[in-house]
DNA sequence: GTGAAAGCGCTAACAT
DNA sequence: ATGTTAGCGCTTTCAC
């Protein structure tokens, strides 16, 4: 099948030169003095000949793949990648914008049962991987013993010495819980996933204590629903909320999805968004300015994350720059689904 | 750095055999008798010293990398890829998984300026590509020529060598308008994006004269609303339909996200869904069920079409199949954006 | 049953 | 200013 492609020694005899000349020319290498005319022929015969260089054989010798891997975690069935969420979907666009700028492909993949991100790494060879919340300590390790360059994006607790980026979660809840207490609200549920010892939530529940606590109020335990990050528990815990005696006036939402649920849930319950109960998110993305009532929440930016991610890694790859932790801002987004009372 | 990685020579050292005994191990040939004990020693050995195999220089050897490509075009700015589109990220789950079951590793990349999908497959060695939403048939050129193993996804008056996999896209046009007759409507608008001479769109609005023409009611070319495929443009053309004297009382968008800016420009023009204007949609993603009012829409199996994509590229691969085409059937599902009339 | 060695397409140190 | 050549880590043919 296909002829045989025609690979760097090709060029070499067409143009006359040797495949050292050829390569220097190809990476442009400064170090490298070579004449106009040189320069000339070879490119003329790469041109004539579609001579596309095979990175394979480039990495297998110079050690550099020019490969990044994007690497997610799966669903529950330790399956598919979680890619319906849509914010993964964003973070991928912008991720694979700013490598390819840079000269690096995306290579995205899962693991299998008995495979780590580590043995992924290895296998391709990659130059350098983003995992995107990592949950178990036991996931990454091997990752930094070995001189893998890492980031890992929206990870809590995990070992510092690897470099990360992740967004102000405790900020978050408290501008969005202070936002509902200076609108008046002092009964002010949580909405959140599974609370872990360290994790978005745990972090969001944080910054919701801190507010109450700044406004000298109390906090009961009763407020706090926690269910799993999913349209679904909103729904549900919409319907339960519209049936209690004495539910909260306002309500945080950890995650924009929750909200969406907790909307459509209270209004089957007959509770209305924002006349009965009012609600602030978290993430805004596309879709929280568009649901009714539009969502006020607290924005994060999904595209800087990304395109910082790739930065952090390829600096790391490039420039041997040391490790970074950091941690992007939030902000609140009002729009329609907090109302003013008291 | 990050010592010296073991490579096969020093597993061949460490368990006293040829490197080739051990590369028929690892590869697990069964055109080769070894020995159980041999066996034992060398995966003693890769288990002691904690060898990877490294895929690249195996492709250097043998000609495959076990490597799919995701090509996925990008947004106008030909900048990043169009993953702010869920249909995108689902597609993608579902479709990594299945070729990681297969052994495959995907490389999800856009296109340069200067860089057509055939470079990138070259330059990577892929062993086979997935395109999805071609519409300029320049963009792949030199694909067949070259014997690259790929298939189109839902790309139309596309190359017929080439394999492919859509969906009924005009039938879905034809079921979505069929039904709104059949619930009593007899001005049925069509909201669309961009009418290219053969592309989704087309087929769609196709399907919407087959059904008009098949119960009989004339098209009316002021019916057919065409602008991008957008939420914003349905928002937009909401609003308008809400100041018109005489305006349909039923629209198919091609869409559903030009089906929730109709909601919510509807809306704020005055008009309910269903009450005032009855609405169907295409692809019902996630959302679909998730929206006020329930979205009536034409669904298509998202996942099944990243399946069969993956399965028709390995097939080609591996069994040298010849290529197919496929057209994956869609399917109607009735929720409360209909309303029976007349 | 197992091994020696050539070669995949490229880079880079070293010659010239 | 350009060429020679030894690898990079693996597969595979052919020998033994």
């Amino acid at each position: 099948m296909a002829m045989k492609r025609t690979n760097m020694k090709d060029i070499a005899k067409k143009a006359g030169v040797s495949t050292a000349t050829v390569s220097y020319i190809i990476n442009k290498r400064t170090d490298q003095v070579i004449t106009p005319q040189t320069i000339q022929k070879v490119e003329d015969a790469i041109q004539r000949l579609g001579y596309v260089p095979n990175l394979g054989a480039r990495a297998l010798a110079s050690k550099h793949t020019k490969l990044l891997g994007l690497l997610i975690p799966q669903t529950e069935e330790k399956k598919k990648l979680m890619f319906s969420n849509s914010f993964y979907g964003e973070f991928l666009s912008s991720f694979e914008y700013e490598a390819r700028k840079r000269g690096y492909n995306i290579l995205i993949s899962g693991t299998d049962v008995d495979e780590s991100y580590f043995d992924i790494a290895r296998k391709r060879s990659l130059d350098g991987i983003v995992i995107v919340g990592v949950e178990d300590e036991a996931d990454i390790v091997g990752l930094k013993k070995n001189g893998i360059h890492t980031v890992l994006v929206d990870s809590y607790g995990m070992d510092k010495e690897l470099s990360s980026v992740t967004i102000d979660d405790r900020n978050g809840g408290f501008i969005a819980t202070e936002h509902l207490i200076s609108m008046g609200h002092r009964t002010i549920g949580l909405a959140t996933g599974y609370l872990t010892k360290e994790g978005v939530n745990t972090e969001r529940l944080k910054g919701y204590e801190d507010a109450l606590a700044k406004y000298g109020i109390e906090l009961d335990g009763k407020y706090v629903y926690s269910g799993t990050v999913s349209y679904e528990y909103g729904f549900e815990l919409g319907l339960e909320l519209a049936q209690m005696q004495d539910p909260p006036s306002a309500i945080f939402a950890t995650a924009d999805i929750l909200a969406f649920g907790l909307i459509k849930g209270l209004k089957q319950g007959g509770l209305m968004v924002p006349d009965d109960i009012s609600l602030v998110g978290f993430d805004d993305g596309f879709l929280a300015s568009n649901t009714d009532p539009a969502l006020s929440t607290v924005r994060q930016d999904v595209d800087n994350k990304a395109k910082i991610a790739a930065r952090l890694v390829i600096d790391m790859i490039e420039n041997q720059e040391d490790r970074s932790n950091i941690v992007l801002p939030v902000s609140l987004v009002e729009r329609d689904s907090v109302r003013k009372i008291g």
